[in-house]
DNA sequence: GCGAAACGGTAACAAGAGTTACATATGGCC
DNA sequence: GGCCATATGTAACTCTTGTTACCGTTTCGC
């Protein structure tokens, strides 16, 4: 668990003294394991969740009940979903998971509205949060309007290395289907085609990138 | 030109009173042509635009400078983009056009940032307003992944009909094509096809939907 | 060790969508 | 009228993606 004083650095950059002293009296650290639920579909939202370490996966549910993954949060990050809902004081309309072992604060809702008149960090750090999460959604609209599924699939290997931090990706076929809308059977031949073009190896519930892994 | 006392009758059950002064006495109404280009790639964003009349449509260059469709604005709506560059202060990533004859208020950028301390109205709008774009990127997102074309074309023409008005819409295949990323031929297939299912009557440059035209 | 479940490889086929090519129709303009 | 750009209809073909089916392999629980 991340101390006091670790807390205090890692937020001195983004946010004003009075702003780091408040989260420290009123927020919560917690600490989630991979694949526990922070905040599902429904749900009262008390809080708005900050990632300080590992990663979440925020998704919604579309009209006719599926799934589709709006965007992943790590360092310093959190969800302007969440953020807009909690205004509302609103139930979730997102379900965020954690990709693994994360620790998150809960900034607590009650807070949040003084916070943007006090603190104009607070204020830029909402503000960017939500121009963040429309790029990253229109960087999806693009990817679907425009790329094939080869292309996606690249990036979304990349996207898992970078936000793993290894090229070596555990994953099995099924699972990049899932994210990707597909089926097991499509990803699986282009997965072969990858490994045919020495960009990658395969193994079980493994895919390794190789260095001529780039365009 | 739409007359002040309409002007406040417009605004009034959004926003509170001082609000609605203080727009009559900064903001300045515009009324834009059809086809009129309300704010480009790159300018400085100046104001903050809000559409009391008509339409604009809201777009966007992805990395390749493929242009794609973000969302149309109207009655009372405004754009979150938009919001978040002026915040910024930074140039702008959107262009908009005027859809048809439109009036529209310039909000000054000079102004928003102390509103949002002030008048605790505009701080619900802006919110509501980001979260209503984010649910519109998210239908369109939803809408590529997992709808047929066919089903695509059918909900364009049911929103361009609601847009516009009529049942009697004014587009030639080709635009519907550039709106949808698709081509011409493409399009005139499955018009085709939905005549054929009387659903629709085709004219040059003209499509009557007809009042089967509602699955 | 055994059986079930999960994983991955492969083939064959179907459907949707994009592409090319060409014909015809319409309307504006000289 | 004749020319030309634009709009539309249609056919034939390819490519990508999805689907189904069946295979052997690996892993896990018992």
């Amino acid at each position: 668990m991340i101390t006091s004083e670790e807390l205090k650095h890692k937020l001195n950059p983004i946010f004003e003294k009075g702003l780091v002293d408040e989260i420290q009296e009123f927020a919560k650290v917690i600490e989630v394991k991979e694949g526990e639920v922070v905040l599902d579909y429904g749900k009262n939202i008390t809080f708005m969740p900050l990632v300080l370490s590992g990663t979440l996966r925020v998704m919604r549910k579309d009209e006719e009940d599926k799934e589709i993954l709006l965007y992943y949060l790590s360092n310093n990050e959190s969800c302007a979903m969440a953020y807009a809902c909690c205004m509302e004081a609103k139930k979730s309309e997102v379900r965020m998971v954690a990709e693994d072992n994360a620790e998150i604060i809960k900034l607590p809702h009650q807070k949040l509205d003084s916070w943007l008149h006090k603190y104009p960090s607070w204020k830029t750090y909402v503000f960017t949060s939500f121009t963040h999460r429309f790029n990253e959604l229109l960087k999806s609209l693009d990817s679907l309007a425009f790329h094939k599924l080869d292309q996606r699939l690249i990036k979304y290997l990349q996207n898992k290395s970078k936000i793993l931090g290894k090229s070596s990706l555990p994953l099995s076929h099924n699972q990049i289907a899932e994210e990707l809308g597909t089926s097991r059977v499509v990803i699986s031949r282009l997965l072969k085609q990858l490994e045919n073009d020495k960009k990658i190896v395969l193994y079980r519930n493994e895919i390794k990138l190789l260095s001529t892994f780039d365009i």
